[in-house]
DNA sequence: CGTCTCGTGTACGGCACCGTATACGAGAGG
DNA sequence: CCTCTCGTATACGGTGCCGTACACGAGACG
């Protein structure tokens, strides 16, 4: 047998990088072989044509965005709130899965199929915010209320480009969490 | 004289439809001149490169965003949550601001002049949320969290793909509205 | 009516990228 | 050691776009 000398996953792996870097726009093979080291001369082995590849890509990214990060939630267990946390900080926070995050959702914007693809991350993601909230909060209207909130600060906070009189973004963003989620050991 | 055939400002509103729809990597010069109805010979005119052109399109959106946004604002007058709900209107509905601002807020995570654009347009727009949000809470802090949260809603609203189980967004949204803002005639 | 100006059309060279065809060469298996 | 396989390098044609050079032609002006 021949050896696989660049695997399949490899182009994925950069390809997410790419992406998290540049948009869809900027995963291109050309360039994306020169940041392996390699030609394009094997990449056409692994995929039909560059849409195979953003498909690839989108796949790795929706595993990774929900099988993982909840199998990590699940296996450390804890209570509601510390689980959430735990969630938004595997998600939302590194440098790995949140600017990959951003880019798809600006993506989604112009593809109807990655707007699906979003539509179910964001729908897993939201179940467990609607689980961590009624923990504490019995109407359901206001659970969906107060999940709409943290998600949408969520991503939101990474978008929003300004500063608050002083304030640090972390302060600001404790106070804004104790009015959507209730104070710690409410 | 000669006569201006294809005036500069018509180069620049097709720039901020394209921008609107495909991001910045859509601003092409013969993409535009052919949805013009004409061919790049003139662009070279009005602008050095294409460089110029994104930046004349960020100063149009730039100034239609904040100075054109606030004169009609403050020309209508109303209490101050009529005119947040007014000024949110103005810029995150219809399908002419919107558009192009989520597409300039995903430009500048890879852009730093774009950033410091956005920076400057959303430190306007968060001024208005505080004396909005500041003539019902009074103590400062809160006013930044609950300022922090109704701008992450006003973005993130259209970046989150998700259902609401059986609710339309507008009434989780408005739900949303009474917790950050509090309830209406409150 | 002639000339001059200036916006535009056309043509060009260059670059980056796509996808295909083909040659090379390093292992695996005999 | 030979051969066969298969991943990769190389070369190619095609496309879309940039920025420049230049020719054209419609008004402005005398």
């Amino acid at each position: 047998m021949g050896t696989v000398r660049t695997p399949r996953e490899r182009w994925v792996e950069e390809g997410l990088r790419a992406l998290a870097a540049g948009g869809p726009d900027a995963v291109r093979v050309e360039v994306l072989a020169k940041a392996i080291g390699v030609t394009k001369g094997g990449f056409y082995g692994h995929f039909a044509d560059r849409g195979a590849l953003l498909t690839a890509v989108l796949d790795a990214w929706e595993r990774e965005a929900t099988d993982d990060v909840l199998a990590r939630v699940d296996r450390e267990g804890g209570d509601p709130r510390a689980r959430a946390v735990r969630a938004g900080a595997l998600t939302f926070s590194g440098d790995r899965l949140l600017p990959v995050d951003l880019a798809v959702r600006d993506w989604a914007r112009r593809d109807p199929a990655v707007a699906e693809r979003l539509r179910r991350v964001d729908g897993r993601r939201m179940d467990l915010l609607r689980e961590v909230i009624g923990a504490t909060v019995s109407d359901p209207d206001e659970v969906e209320a107060r999940s709409l909130l943290a998600f949408c600060v969520a991503i939101g906070e990474h978008l929003l480009a300004a500063d608050h009189r002083g304030r640090s973004r972390a302060e600001v963003l404790r106070r804004a969490a104790d009015l959507v989620l209730g104070p710690r050991g409410g």
